[in-house]
DNA sequence: TGCCAGGCCGGGT
DNA sequence: ACCCGGCATGGC
């Protein structure tokens, strides 16, 4: 049996079903992939609410907002001037391109994402601030793609229990996933959730012995340079 | 108090 | 092809 798999029902076992992505609609997902960018989620989410706040959450709206007002709305999260431009070009893909200015945003999100799953992570990927994280947080959180989000716990973890070389680059780390297990969005979904529930309480930069966590039965290794 | 957080881009070598 | 600095707030 694969590790990945018995790794996967460890993390299950103790953390429970986490059933992501938090958030209210598609075009939330697509916001908040933007905003947690190197960032906390309780800031994004600080972030979130304002906008939800003052009924800035829809296409039509994120659309015209002016930028430094946009940035001023997401301060929480950090980077929010990057932001702030980074979420404009987004919007500006799924408004503009999709030329549906009478339609609702989950009738022009619909259309969207029904397209070849390969050729709308090249547009998402074509967005300037939108990288390969991104991207993939959107087709599967989002799309409901069977897309593998890989991040930086995503890395700790498999360098640490020395599945995966320190070089191993992102489409490396995916392709690991994709090849040891079934094509299972519900399987992609939990998964790389519960990845980052254990990177949040045990897999931080700085303990990389993990010596409480529920994976320290898979041969984890000491990695003296911690990455 | 410094380090870290669910990255990505652009410039330099 | 790398390597690195910049971006920025809030929690512990």
């Amino acid at each position: 049996m694969s590790p990945l798999r018995e790794i996967y029902t460890a993390l299950y076992d103790h953390f429970g079903p986490q059933n992501w992505w938090p958030a209210d609609s598609v075009l939330e997902v697509m916001v908040g992939a933007v905003l947690t960018q190197n960032t906390n989620w309780r800031n994004v989410s600080r972030a979130i609410d304002n906008l939800k706040q003052d009924h800035l959450l829809s296409l039509n709206t994120l659309h015209h907002i002016p930028v430094e007002l946009l940035a001023e709305k997401i301060r929480p999260s950090g980077y929010y001037n990057l932001k702030a431009a980074r979420l404009k070009n987004l919007v500006r893909l799924l408004y503009e391109e999709e030329q549906n200015s009478g339609e609702s945003d989950s009738e022009i999100l619909n259309v969207f994402f029904a397209d070849d799953t390969a050729r709308l992570r090249d547009k998402l990927l074509s967005v300037k601030g939108v990288g390969p994280e991104t991207a993939d947080s959107i087709l599967l959180y989002g799309g409901g793609k069977p897309v593998f989000v890989i991040d930086a716990y995503t890395y700790r973890v498999l360098v640490r229990h020395g599945l995966i070389g320190e070089e191993a680059d992102y489409g490396e780390m995916q392709e690991f996933f994709l090849d040891r297990l079934d094509e299972d969005v519900r399987l992609y979904n939990e998964y790389h959730a519960l990845l980052v529930c254990l990177g949040k309480e045990f897999c931080k930069k700085r303990n990389p012995l993990c010596e409480q966590c529920p994976l320290r039965e898979f041969e984890p290794i000491y990695v003296e340079d911690p990455v």
